[in-house]
DNA sequence: TACAATATGTCCTTTATCGTACATATCGCA
DNA sequence: TGCGATATGTACGATAAAGGACATATTGTA
């Protein structure tokens, strides 16, 4: 029953917090922009603009949450995403938040 | 330590998922827009422009999540909230996929 | 009586974001 | 050789949101 609002939820959650997914993705395993695109669109069943991706990859990068290596596959050359500490301490505090939230208590 | 980022991350909740906070506040208890003001500005010390919050509760009402009555206290007109059994499933849908955020589940 | 606090609401300008399109490059296949 | 898939990036116009101001009304206090 409370499935209802699931799907709007879930999108919302993903355009309020790609930078949060982006970071979550790359931290279980190294990543290029177009896999993760791939496992977006294909787990959240949504659809993500590139457009809108790569430009949050490279701030991403900028803010010290991520690090890249242009590497070179098949003849195609991909950017490696790997987690900085700061990205994972970024992560922390964000799951330390949403924890409270869950369990009820006060932001503060 | 993971402290660094919590105040950015407070805010940036607050800001992307307010009515989700105002939900969350409305169904502890029946609550009236100013005095939910004074709440979240003493509980997560940030600012909350009435302009934004007005707005955002008569949504919630028009989308049947919140319903309002209103009452004079000591001269005052206060529009009081409680919120519906809509209300009730939309929050219970947020933090199904909250808590499935942080067990590291797939969203689908 | 003027001001701060309580209480709710809208308006408007600026800012930020969205989606689309443009842009480039390689590879495999028909 | 033309097209779809892989791979990454920017530019721009439209739309949405943010911030501050305007607006009204009551009560208590300086």
């Amino acid at each position: 029953m409370s499935e209802n609002y699931r799907k709007a939820i879930v999108q919302r959650i993903i355009k309020n917090l790609l930078d949060v997914q982006l970071l979550r993705m790359v931290q279980t395993q190294p990543l290029w922009g177009y896999m993760i695109k791939k496992k977006i669109e294909t787990n959240f069943k949504i659809k993500l603009r590139h457009g809108a991706l790569y430009p949050t990859l490279n701030s991403l990068e900028r803010r010290g949450f991520l690090k890249s290596q242009k590497q070179t596959h098949e003849g195609r050359a991909r950017k490696i995403y790997t987690i900085t500490d700061a990205g994972k301490e970024y992560l922390r505090s964000y799951y330390g938040i949403l924890k409270d939230q869950l369990e009820g208590k006060d932001l503060k």
